[in-house]
DNA sequence: CGTTAAACGAGACGGTACGTCGAGTCTTTCG
DNA sequence: CGAAAGACTCGACGTACCGTCTCGTTTAACG
């Protein structure tokens, strides 16, 4: 679940013809455009097919359900986008990765994603996928960050690199799916000078 | 919306049998019970009916729709679930309303709240309700801690209140909606003592 | 099966809305056309929902299956349609039945009931209300025509009377189905007059 | 159509694998053994497929739809199983005719032809192969017999004999697809003796 | 205290989407 | 190149819910 099921062991030595992996781009991109025109709710598999010029046993034989579709949607496209900053600062690593994060949430990705969250607690099995994915990826990119960082000197000793991690994530998450404020760069400011840095950095 | 609708206004002076009042409680108690069996996704309008052995144009009658139902519900739970906690002691009040947040979101009105995010980004109306109930009253009830932590004496003067107030609230929802990490003692301690008090405490 | 089911007894003390019966006749009616345009074959329960402008499951309510639907305004038709004829003698019975008959057959009807002949070896209810209908009703008509000609003695004391009876509706059922030749004037003065008279009738 | 197509033309100098005849019997075997199974409207090209271990692909190579592979299916078996009799008497070879194709109809080509006849009115090619193989071979078997009949002496000088043909025909079709009676002995006799002998024959 | 009008449980209604299945075509690998 | 296997598009299937609409019945407030 959550990407396209090959059975990799149950087809072997390869009998009959073979899916068309040209298909799975297809119906992605497809169901990324349904999303961004009507949301997740109103989606549904026979839009999605019809926009991939696809039938509906097509989609049904990748993917288990309308959920499963999109997680692997969603969670390819995030990967994508999810990229390490390397600006020499602490500070200016944490103010361009939350601002690239920002940016790429706020767009339709972001409210997919927002969809699959309401469905976490009832489909253990996309909790998973969506935290190994969406938030393992950018706790990994944070973590880079403070090593880094680290690296330079830039860190208190007892440093709760944990607790940034997670402040971090929150707060944006936060603002993006619960408030609905904006994710500016006055934001990300007050967030990096007041309570980031202040954390972990060294100086005053 | 997002409470049951009287049209106040347009029907007096009140001809005909008058709305039967219990219905309203026991509709809120089936849907309750519903979305705590199968979740909100699954959860229909035909089964909360049938539970509270009501019409479905009782229902109707009440919510102008699903969403509507479930949001008067899990509103009116979390209202009467959110007091003013009054330890005497800036570091108290805090621990004590996290922990008392933290144990009734764990709940089923949580995981129908947590739904209900996933709905926010199509459904305005809903966003707002959603806005001016559950956060809003969380965060007054926030402010009404450090109001009073400052007539104390007890907090820097320069310190960033709403930053703290959008922080706190921000570590719950991430560890409960997203990462679905325990929300222990052990998680609001380290939120108290390292991030919240130093941020606007005067202690050293 | 093969007309609407009510469950008169089940439903005794009328509980809910009850079934509009209007809708009935607007199905059949529907269900005729499109047989008209496209066969019984090609007649999709769609099709028949949507030029009634009515829901599948309100046809479903009321039919099990396709076939279901077809039976029952089938045979209501062919009710409609089966009058006896009183010429005063034998000969002018008959042909006027046989033309009667063979005109009605001719139709639409005629051609979903060719349908229908296909599905009788692998559905026994089918199958037992095509002959209490069709044939039982066609086959009384004849014996009724057989009878007052016996009455007004123009039958042999032993005619065959059985033989007759099937040997009719065989013969018309013969070419309307399977040769497909014309069922004119021709051939019912021929079945008359060579095969049916001469079987029963006293002759000159 | 309703024969295996072998492109005599088109494929002159024989290149490549040439078509395995033996996969014609197998899958026309199959054919009738799912159609005895499951009855004409449930047999799905899948399974006969499945059942003649063999691609579908292979299977419409061969003919061009289910229909098609059906008709020709039932009008190669029909052939082998009509051989004219020979006793030596009109009534004998009567008869000996009408029993054998009563008993060969009764069986599993019986309703597979049955099921046929429900597509004639909507598939003029299928009612000509019908027609022209059904129909007139039993025909042609009837003149057959008439007309030695005749060379013997046995028939009246203006004996219908094309009445008797098409009378012969229709009552053993409409009972076996219509009223579903039995076709026994008792039967044939009736037939026989108060129809077909008195229309034609000499004898008192 | 009878009338009256709306609320009530029940369930039919027109729709829309579901997930499955079959027809007929296309595309692989193997022999 | 033929044949087996199975993916492909298309479209119908029968079911489930939606939100609305009748029904027959109940229940207050008005007259």
């Amino acid at each position: 679940m959550a990407t396209p099921v090959y059975d990799g062991a149950a087809r072997s030595p390869q009998r009959g013809r073979p899916r068309d992996a040209s298909r799975d781009d297809a119906l992605r991109q497809a169901a990324l455009e349904v999303m961004a025109d009507v949301g997740y709710r109103a989606l549904t598999m026979d839009a999605v097919a019809a926009r991939a010029r696809a039938g509906k046993a097509t989609i049904y034989r990748r993917w288990e359900s309308k959920l499963d579709l999109v997680i692997d949607t969603c969670t390819q496209l995030a990967q994508r986008n999810l990229t390490e900053p390397d600006t020499g600062s602490l500070g200016g690593d944490l103010r361009e990765f939350l601002s690239t994060f920002a940016g790429f949430l706020s767009g339709p990705i972001g409210k997919a994603a927002q969809a699959l969250v309401g469905e976490l607690p009832h489909e253990p099995e996309l909790a998973t996928a969506f935290r190994d994915t969406f938030l393992i990826a950018q706790r990994d990119v944070l973590r880079g960050i403070l090593d880094r960082a680290a690296e330079r000197g830039e860190l208190k000793p007892d440093a709760p690199r944990g607790t940034v991690v997670e402040l971090a994530g929150a707060a944006l998450i936060y603002r993006l799916m619960l408030t609905g404020e904006a994710l500016d760069g006055a934001f990300v400011d007050r967030m990096v000078d007041q309570v980031l840095l202040p954390l972990v950095g060294k100086g005053q």
